[in-house]
DNA sequence: TTGTATGCGTTATCAG
DNA sequence: CTGATAACGCATACAA
């Protein structure tokens, strides 16, 4: 492996010290700006870049945030989420020459191993926390680790949440705490912010690592709780519901995925308020719950449209199942939107080749991973995490959703 | 963020000094058993783990290795081919507590960059690299700089490789060089072996890195070309080219993906060769390019079945292009199979979702996510580079594929 | 078998 | 404004 240039090497041939290099090139005060000029230039002439491994080590950070997904190997299915939104997280952190750590686990519990070994060997500064769920045990480890950390989707309180679109602006949601990154005071947290009190080792899967001494696990978690960024579940949700409402439908069923996610759960609710505004009862709307599959969401789409008055419209919680659904009443000779409409949530290549194409919501889901990157940028600037929310999904119709055959 | 723990306090709990600690924890001799133990144990119930940054400095290794995927944005769709072999190789790195850098750029010039800055910031001790393609610029780059590589999927010369299945060992194919890893005698290569003259940093795209004078660039490439993964494409080829023809089809049209890319090369040479021994012309068993897209694998069904005497059977390259061609046949009321079959390159949950569900060709993706890691480690380790091939793919026939209208 | 000293490349704290 | 010097945490050659 070729030898790599150093700060010492621009030193010697710039005929400074090597402070003054590091002083130069870091846009410190306290050199000329002629050797400033000269020292830059010397150094793009070697091809210098700081060794990441040095700049980790002497205090600063390691330059690299890490993205862990939890997903059963079979589910691994066509996510065209997670490139998008790893795609635009990248967008930003590659202009902050940050590193991204990816890893994909089976479930929880190995992501947090991976947290814990991530910030047990320095290896990350932040993360980037996706799936959020209900009583989801990862916004308190990483408090607890001091891991700075955006959760992409959530987590809500699921029923806090006002059923219209919320100000799109920034609430500071989480009590402030003063000082950049790394200075808390040791155990002078404001009270009252504590999660429950389970220390964090507390879930570790094996042997690894019980009963941390004083050294390492801080006795007062830190208070410093995630940074959140909020896709509007509520606000699509009754987006597509009035666009199918006005297009006449009154038995509609919301095929949701995981039941333990967040964003099913904001989902589900919203569904819920509304029809209940609507004075429809569940008999009428409803959601059902699926594991996201596509073969769970062909058989739930084949009960539904067995039972006695089925549902005139569908709405599908991901691409892939929606596809599925239309495969089933294709199957069925249920002719698609004559006499079933289709929406399905999220938007892809897919919904473009089936026929008919399916209506869809459409997100930016680029964007929703460069306003994560941002917000986690911004937190390891020393910013306070905050709650921000994405742009509100725009609902694309498409072929795929028409008037019910009766008018209701 | 809490402190963790290092070596020293180990060593301070132990009461023995910092080196015999890190000889017990390295399981290097020079220790007796007894301190060996405790030490081990002391170091569990600190929940110490090596610090990477530490680590990557004292001339280890960075314990990390990178994968770089060249996309443009719009054609990150449903490529559950990646998250599929980044999740096999996932199970060996993380048996081996080897990080991932994972990062997505517009095409192969900013993923050169990538190993570059990786290189030059000691980030990586290694790289999976995938897409290879005809004329690959990274082969020699990586070669250049010293970094550890292995291609998934390639590159293979062109017209080089006999048209059937290969045997499966793995053999060396390189002119070996002894020594571990980064021993190198400056100078001492064996002649003969060096890449065409261009010095790695010619490609540049900015002027970052202008004629690296003598202590970077080394003036003689490294003889150690990547490691190579091979999937048998040819092998693949032959496979559907023989089901379709055994049900009597004789009008085959295979649309193939990306021309530059090596295993479309290979497909392509193969079916090719394959026709040529059936004695069927261009006229009858042909491939045409696309770019891999719905948009573009739609377009070229329609012109393709608007054709006098279409094929009675179409190979697609992905699933999206299969199921984008489906859609086109539907549309045109082609019945699939009864009067067009069609065969999809790589199952995914799209192949079983689809009415009639399709017929694909269907290769363990993680296996061969695992074997590129594998033979990364076995590089890594000091092993000699080596060209090994992955299982061949087994063609799953299901309801899109079915003799041609008339038996020809 | 164990301890001591040194280096890895960078940043940061001091003196000049 | 500049130039030594000490960390940072780990590995290792060498001395005890």
């Amino acid at each position: 492996m070729a030898r790599r240039p150093t700060i010492k090497d621009i030193a010697r041939r710039s005929g400074v010290s090597e402070s003054a290099v590091s002083f130069a090139l870091n846009d410190r005060p306290g050199v000329s700006e002629d050797t400033r000029a000269r020292v830059r230039r010397i150094a793009e002439e070697l091809g210098w870049q700081p060794n990441s491994a040095a700049r980790a080590l002497s205090g600063e950070r390691s330059g690299a945030v890490g993205l862990v997904l939890a997903r059963p190997a079979r589910t691994l299915g066509a996510e065209s989420f997670f490139l998008r939104l790893v795609s635009g997280v990248q967008e930003v952190l590659s202009a902050g020459r940050i590193a991204l750590l990816f890893q994909v686990v089976e479930d929880v519990d190995a992501e947090c191993a991976v947290y814990r070994r991530w910030w047990a060997e320095r290896r990350v500064d932040g993360v980037i926390v996706v799936d959020p769920r209900i009583d989801d045990p990862r916004p308190e480890l990483l408090a607890g680790l001091g891991l700075p950390a955006v959760m992409v989707g959530g987590p809500d309180v699921p029923g806090t949440e006002p059923p219209g679109t919320e100000p799109a602006g920034t609430e500071p949601a989480r009590p402030e705490l003063t000082g950049p990154a790394g200075t808390e005071p040791p155990g002078t947290g404001p009270a009252g912010t504590e999660p429950p009190g389970t220390e964090p080792p507390g879930t570790e899967p094996a042997g690894t690592e019980p009963a941390r001494p004083e050294l390492t696990g801080p006795a007062v978690p830190s208070a410093r709780l995630p940074s959140t960024i909020r896709a509007d579940d509520a606000g699509a949700m009754i987006q597509v519901l009035e666009h199918l409402h006005g297009l006449g439908h009154r038995r509609i069923t919301h095929l949701a995925g995981l039941p333990g996610l967040a964003h099913t759960a904001r989902r589900m609710a919203s569904l819920r308020t509304w029809s209940e505004g609507r004075g429809l009862g569940p008999d009428r709307v409803r959601s059902v719950v699926t594991d996201y599959s596509d073969t769970e969401g062909a058989a739930a789409t084949r009960r539904i449209l067995a039972e006695p008055a089925p549902p005139t419209a569908l709405v599908f919680d991901n691409d892939v199942m929606a596809l599925a659904g239309l495969a089933v009443a294709t199957e069925l000779g249920i002719p698609v939107p004559a006499r079933l409409s289709i929406v399905a949530w999220d938007d892809s290549a897919l919904c473009r080749v089936t026929h008919p194409r399916l209506t869809a919501l459409v997100r930016d889901t680029a964007a929703f991973g460069r306003l994560a990157a941002e917000e986690l940028m911004a937190v390891l600037a020393g910013g306070v995490p905050r709650t921000r929310q994405s742009e509100l999904p725009r609902l694309e119709p498409r072929e795929s959703t028409a008037p019910p055959p009766t008018a209701y």
